[in-house]
DNA sequence: GTTACACTTCCAGCCCACTGGAACTTCAAG
DNA sequence: CTTGAAGTTCCAGTGGGCTGGAAGTGTAAC
């Protein structure tokens, strides 16, 4: 199989197929004499297998570590669990702090529409806005 | 004022002070003979403004808006309400969609804990995650 | 043989909000 | 006058996950 049908079959662009095997998500294929790469069917498998864990939201970096393992010759299961055991806890950090911003532009916005249009403040930029934000709506992009 | 007081006085760093500047967020200051920027106090304001902004979890680009608005000398009350509602909207969809994956992972988890470590599969990578993902799980990261 | 497309490598850029560093000048205190 | 902090400019890098393009070679169908 060359990297087009690879591409195809498994919904991966052969641009992306390439970035992986340069990240060491993909191993590096036979080639034929004149240089084009030949996959076996389970990189096919490998793919969607990367495929799954980008949509439970892993890094390739994680998806790295695990395909690590499992070519070590270990079950990587356990290995999975741990990933998606702090994949969700990084979720529901998440989720609870998208609520909080939530509830923080909910309030803006009933503030916003309680004012008229003529309380134009003179000396900030708008009135809306005027008040410092609680320290707990701070959005942490760290993660 | 030099940059340094005003960095102090909102806790923004020199350096994104003058980054604002080359964005078109805070206006070209006038310089002392040698080049020192001398701020009077209503950068310090706008600067406060963008943190709020940025609290609301706006990016510059939309804060860069309101700020022009503002300074065409029109209230921009009514232009930082409707950002402010996309963003609510924003922020609910990546709520919905987190929680979907919150849903996902979950799941994937209490089949992990079903299984038995001997569940070694010899096809895939691992048997946790040999199932395609719901549609709706997949992580549109496009914001 | 020719056309059209797939394949190769390598390098660059995107988006976002900064941050770090080099190399230099100016200012304030002692 | 000296020292050291704070100012200046400009350039490059960060992270994440690709994507685009250039410039060239290989391959399959007609």
């Amino acid at each position: 199989m060359k990297i087009g049908e690879v591409a195809e079959l498994t919904g991966t662009s052969t641009k992306t197929i390439r970035f992986y095997e340069d990240s060491g998500l993909v191993p590096p294929p036979a080639r034929t004499p004149s240089g084009h790469r030949v996959y076996g069917p389970e990189t096919a498998d490998r793919l969607r297998f990367i495929r799954r864990c980008q949509a439970a939201g892993m890094t390739l970096q994680e998806v790295r570590q695990i395909l690590t393992v499992h070519d070590s010759g270990e079950s990587p299961c356990g290995h999975v669990s741990r990933v998606l055991t702090e994949r969700l806890d990084n979720v529901r950090a998440q989720i609870a702090e998208l609520v909080t911003l939530e509830a923080h532009l909910e309030s803006l916005l009933a503030h916003a529409a309680q004012g008229r249009p003529t309380d134009h403040d003179q000396a900030g930029v708008c009135w809306i806005l005027e008040t410092e934000p609680a320290e707990s709506a701070e959005p942490s992009v760290t993660e």
